[in-house]
DNA sequence: TATTTATAATAGTATTACTATCATTAAAAA
DNA sequence: TTTTTAATGATAGTAATACTATTATAAATA
């Protein structure tokens, strides 16, 4: 069995829906395959409009800039991670185990799926690896973060922190544990492919590594 | 007693060197100012010009591009957080105690010095929990990462994992655990200002919370 | 005094990050 | 079926960015 998940994303993100379009479907899907081969700041809606036979202005009637665009493709990987977060831990009983799951999940590449209208899930996790941060630390961000734009994270954040409260409650910071998670789970796998000397990553498998590391750390914390 | 410290840069990063001229001095200063202000993506080398009576040419003949300045000030960063872990750890035997001096170093702004010639101490530390980031996550990263242009953070990194292994030598994780320390303190005094939802914090002062958060998770982790 | 070196002033280019206009086409409404 | 509308592609244009190159001048050094 296949499916595919489609989430809402908040409007304020764009100024008209790609969802509702083929062009707009086509340009956020070969834009995940653009960033990740160019990097964001190599990244541009020219170079974008290439790829898809298409106009910058097309592209500018869908996105603000490449900012927003990046915000996008962002909230849906949030959501997702918040979908696959529910889905994983359906009937799972024992706190630990959930646990587990989740920091299986932050730590290890997506399934890729085999439907070619998808986003590529693979590339999509390198993108949140090393390009999320670069949507909120930006000077606007009190302004972006006006929009709620940034809510399926709070939310893929507080999912996450429920679980841990579960676990423990007397464990007195449960959402900066779970933002920790997060973004450790990121640098962590960056750091060890990247800047290994910033890690104690022992050659071989990365992605196991930062499960390890994680799963230690967190349950010395809970524990 | 005021003091000083000088620091040798790695000369990869530069193409001249800034410290061997006063236009040189300044335009490292006034661009630590100036990145503060705007943000690194507004940040410009003609603003910087503008700013210290220059052009854009002079500028051009210290830095290659504006990505390699902000490398410049982080190196200069990390060099002087080792130094102060160093000073601020002598004749300090108590290992927790000293566990404890990093936690407070890495989570409280410095203390202004009083000379104008400095670089503002405290525009630096908020460069480098909102722009630090930047400077790594970048396509060209194992490229540059060739000639050694990360050598003090790893440094830096290498001299808290010695103080966590002296705390607790069965620990399997020091070095990674060390760059969490690093990233997490920023992560969680950017959030608790801008996006406190993704943190624990309430109301008040941020830096202590930060600081109170890292301890308790780095004592639960090696206690 | 002659020579080297750094800088300021100036000019110029390719690319980026947009905005605007208009003709064409496809879809929706009348 | 015709009319209206909405989206797109094609094209043009602008201001700003990220540079490179040239030259005159001033300062430092030999």
């Amino acid at each position: 069995m296949e499916f595919q998940v489609k989430f809402d994303i908040n409007e304020k993100i764009f100024l008209r829906n790609p969802e509702s379009s083929e062009v707009g479907k086509l340009m956020v899907k070969k834009s995940i395959d653009l960033i990740y081969d160019l990097g964001f700041e190599q990244f541009t809606f020219k170079k974008l409009a290439l790829e898809i036979n298409s106009t910058e202005a097309t592209i500018y009637r869908y996105f603000e800039n490449k900012h927003r665009l990046l915000l996008y493709i962002l909230n849906w990987y949030w959501c997702y991670m918040e979908f696959l977060v529910t889905f994983k831990l359906e009937n799972v009983v024992d706190k630990k185990e959930r646990l587990k799951i989740i920091v299986h999940l932050l730590t290890h590449e997506f399934a890729e799926s085999t439907n070619q209208f998808d986003y590529n899930k693979k590339l999509l996790n390198q993108i949140v690896i090393a390009e999320s941060s670069k949507v909120y630390l930006v000077k606007e961000v009190t302004e972006i973060n006006k929009n709620e734009v940034f809510k399926p994270y709070k939310d893929l954040c507080g999912k996450i922190a429920e679980v841990i409260s579960a676990y423990n409650s007397k464990y007195k910071y449960p959402r900066s544990l779970s933002t920790t998670l997060i973004e450790t789970s990121h640098h962590q796998q960056y750091f060890s492919v990247n800047l290994p000397k910033l890690t104690d990553v022992s050659s071989k498998n990365n992605s196991e590594f930062t499960n390890q590391f994680i799963e230690d750390f967190l349950f010395k914390i809970l524990d």
